[in-house]
DNA sequence: AGCACGCCGACT
DNA sequence: GTCGGCGTGCTC
């Protein structure tokens, strides 16, 4: 794709070369954009080649005014002197990044504290690496057909042109003809070489190609979705509805909407890879695939993709939360599915919430913003309560199916026999099930064999020696590894502390474990086990989820991947073997995370006309989640965490940043963090809680602090920590990283 | 992020 | 006497 044949981008009327000096943000963790001097006129967006240091960079020409609110926005950086200005390079025959996508880089830098030029890496890490290659085709001159003899396969050939520039491949194919006769067109010079559109290769999904049958229910809530797209205005709205009550047919309405409007549509699914159903749902409804875009997408696929967004030939955008960084054109909807899901958190590096900053996509795009999930975080619910979202409910489940009974099996009353972990109710339930010829699940959050291998004569516990962690057994391969930092070990005969061989044991349960114990006690059963570690690819996936729905298979073992919203219209059985593994820890979302995962998990169960059955295996059968669960009054749960949470501000009454201090050793981690909570800020509505050694105290061999500000609602984190951390300086080994609306306290 | 410059240990 | 360790600082 050349720059010639994508659209113009809109522009303001102000160039960027003012005194022939031009601003470009480069892809490192700079304070702000450097100045070069360009002899040619140069505008924002445009990819350029410049100098930095003795080698070659490529960078973004970037705008001179800031967009990001005042508060937020980082200190100006003083200008360079003018003779100290290098000179641009070049231009990139590249398509410029828009107005919109730089303003959304500038926001995300701002807002969660990180230099411009890194969330600018995030982007363009997508982006041009390489130049893409112009891939030729062919377009008709001005020049008049009768100069030239015209054979009927030329004649042909002209016929199968169009305004747009067609590949030799193609008019070979729609003419007939070989392509030494396009050559001699060319020849004749009625035909051109022109660049071809690569979005050609993307099929436009067709908004009315099969009309969903909707409830009344269904149709009401759609036509809601629809008027905001309509309006081709900033809102947000919240889509409630409980698992199996047609969400996703729901909000495919705003989609065809959308496409009706000629404008894209972005969706972020939570775990893009795994989303085979989701692709076939989409095609079924619009006759063509979506647009996929995710982190493991081929070199080729992924400029493609990018250069389609970028024209806008690619309507319907899939993706995980780095699709937020795509270059679109004339986005008029996003939609973020499963909302509350965690792995919307970006962890490493730039940190940034892929929900969140949807959200600011959606206001600089002015497009509406739709949250989708069957349990809403406790963020967004508060802001649908505060008029600030619109809130839209499906509560029947679809087809009449009926939510599935949930059963609490109290562990400490009716347990099962020492050393195992399927209590006798729950193996008869699946017995039960699997001879009605009915599938069954087993859902535990923990892959591996044993989380702890314990020696039996001296107590001691093996270890990673990187992190604050136990090893975690995996059988099947014969290792013994670190779930954090990848350390991995043989198992040992004997103990390393005493000695004493034979005397290591496995304790609690892990996937392998469960798949173990039930092997033995339903010998019969065609079991298939669903985690991280036996599904590498989509592709696996796709097959495993394949085989559950054609019946190949009756016990499903599974981690946490089978929770995602799968549709296995056999499935009428779910047991949780450890429902209170979430609860431990004490973070600030363990409870709510442990509902929406359970709740998620339950929902799988009977969702065709067989109705379903949920047992939980729990010690804590009085908890509130348990409580929520059982009675699936998700309203009451949410006022009480509302009332645990709103006192002390916590979020979403309330926002948090979290310092992470880190060290190669704990007396540098400590003194930094002595430091930096001397110089802590004392304001009304302003806490600062710790230092305290982070839950995983030492990580990759790092040793970690932690700090946690938190601010009352209407107060910003970010200028407060700017300000705070400008009295600190970190030097050796140590490190601040800063991690704003942080979701994970480890 | 690279890549320099810059002061203290084991080698031709 | 030098080669080289990686600690601090700069790159428009």
């Amino acid at each position: 794709m050349a720059p010639e044949s994508l659209s113009p981008q809109k522009q303001s009327a102000e160039t960027s070369t003012h005194d022939g000096r031009v601003p470009v943000l480069l892809p490192l963790p700079f304070a702000g954009a450097f100045e070069y001097r360009s002899a040619i006129a140069l505008q924002p967006g445009d990819i350029v080649a410049v100098p930095l240091g003795r080698k070659d960079i490529f960078g973004c020409v970037w705008d001179r005014e800031s967009t990001v609110p005042a508060y937020m926005a980082p200190p100006p950086v003083p200008p360079v002197d003018e003779r100290r200005l290098k000179a641009v390079i070049r231009r990139l025959e590249v398509s410029p990044l828009p107005q919109e996508l730089r303003h959304f880089i500038e926001w995300v830098a701002a807002y969660t504290l990180n230099p411009p030029g890194l969330v600018l890496a995030t982007a363009l890490k997508q982006h041009t690496q390489l130049p893409p290659k112009a891939v030729l085709g062919w377009v008709r001159t001005e020049k008049p057909l009768d100069d030239v003899r015209l054979t009927p396969a030329r004649q042909s050939v002209l016929q199968a042109l169009g305004d747009e520039p067609k590949s030799s491949a193609f008019l070979a194919h729609e003419s007939g003809a070989s392509t030494a006769v396009i050559r001699g067109l060319a020849g004749t010079g009625l035909i051109k070489e022109a660049p071809l559109l690569v979005g050609a290769s993307f099929a436009q999904p067709q908004p009315d190609y099969a009309q969903p049958a909707l409830s009344e229910e269904q149709e009401d809530v759609a036509q809601g979705l629809r008027s905001m797209v309509a309006a081709e205005r900033f809102a947000v709205a919240l889509l409630e509805g409980v698992t199996g009550s047609g969400k996703t047919e729901v909000y495919f309405e705003a989609v065809a909407a959308c496409l009706r409007r000629g404008q894209q549509v972005l969706v972020l699914l939570p775990e893009i890879a795994l989303s085979t159903q989701w692709t076939e749902r989409f095609r079924r409804r619009f006759g063509v695939e979506p647009a996929l875009w995710h982190s493991d997408l081929g070199q080729k696929r992924r400029r493609e993709t990018w250069f389609a967004v970028a024209d806008g030939s690619a309507k319907v955008i899939v993706g995980a939360r780095s699709a937020l960084f795509l270059p679109f054109e004339t986005i008029g909807l996003i939609i973020v599915d499963e909302e509350h899901e965690t792995s919307f958190k970006q962890e490493e590096g730039v940190t940034y919430h892929g929900r969140d900053m949807a959200v600011v996509r959606g206001r600089l795009a002015k497009a509406p913003v739709i949250l989708v999930s069957a349990t809403p975080s406790l963020e967004t619910l508060a802001n649908a309560d505060a008029g600030r979202y619109q809130h839209f409910l499906l509560t029947s489940r679809h087809g009449g199916a009926r939510l599935p009974d949930v059963t609490l099996l109290d562990l400490r009353e009716d347990g099962p026999a020492r050393g195992q972990f399927l209590a006798p109710r729950l193996c008869a339930a699946v017995k039960e099930t699997l001879a009605a010829g009915e599938q069954a699940m087993l859902f535990l959050n923990r892959r591996g064999y044993a989380p702890l291998t314990l020696c039996r004569t001296c107590g001691h516990r093996m270890q990673c020696p990187n992190c604050t962690t136990w090893l975690v057994e995996h059988r099947n391969r014969g290792i013994l590894t670190c779930h954090h930092c990848g350390h991995t070990e043989g198992i040992p005969k004997a103990c390393p502390e005493c000695d004493q061989e034979e005397t290591l044991v496995p304790i609690g349960p892990g996937i392998e474990r469960v798949t173990e114990e039930a092997r033995e006690c339903f010998p019969e059963a065609r079991i298939l086990v669903m985690s991280s570690d036996t599904l590498g690819s989509a592709a696996a996936t796709a097959e495993a989820v394949r085989q559950i729905t054609d019946g190949e298979v009756d016990l499903i073992i599974g981690t946490q991947i089978v929770a995602k919203g799968w549709h296995f219209p056999r499935l009428t059985l779910v047991g949780v073997v450890d429902s209170d593994l979430g609860l431990g820890g004490g973070d600030l979302r363990a409870a709510e995370r442990t509902v929406q995962l359970l709740h998620q998990v339950a929902g799988r169960a009977g969702r065709a006309e067989r109705p379903g059955r949920v047992m939980l295996q729990s010690y804590v059968t009085e908890h509130p989640v348990m409580e929520a669960l059982a009675s699936h009054d998700f309203e009451a749960f949410i006022e009480q965490e509302t009332a645990q949470r709103k006192p002390g501000f916590w979020p979403p009454y309330g926002r948090l940043a979290a310092l992470i201090i880190s060290a190669d050793s704990a007396d540098v981690a400590d003194s930094l963090a002595a430091e930096i909570a001397r110089v802590a800020p004392v304001q009304d509505g302003i806490q600062v809680l710790g230092p305290a050694p982070a839950p995983l105290s030492v990580l990759r061999g790092r040793h970690r602090r932690r700090l946690l500000l938190k601010t009352v609602r209407g107060l910003a984190v970010q200028p407060i920590v700017r300000d705070w951390l400008s009295h600190v300086k970190a030097k050796g080994s140590a490190r601040i990283d800063v991690d704003v609306d942080p979701i994970s306290f480890l």
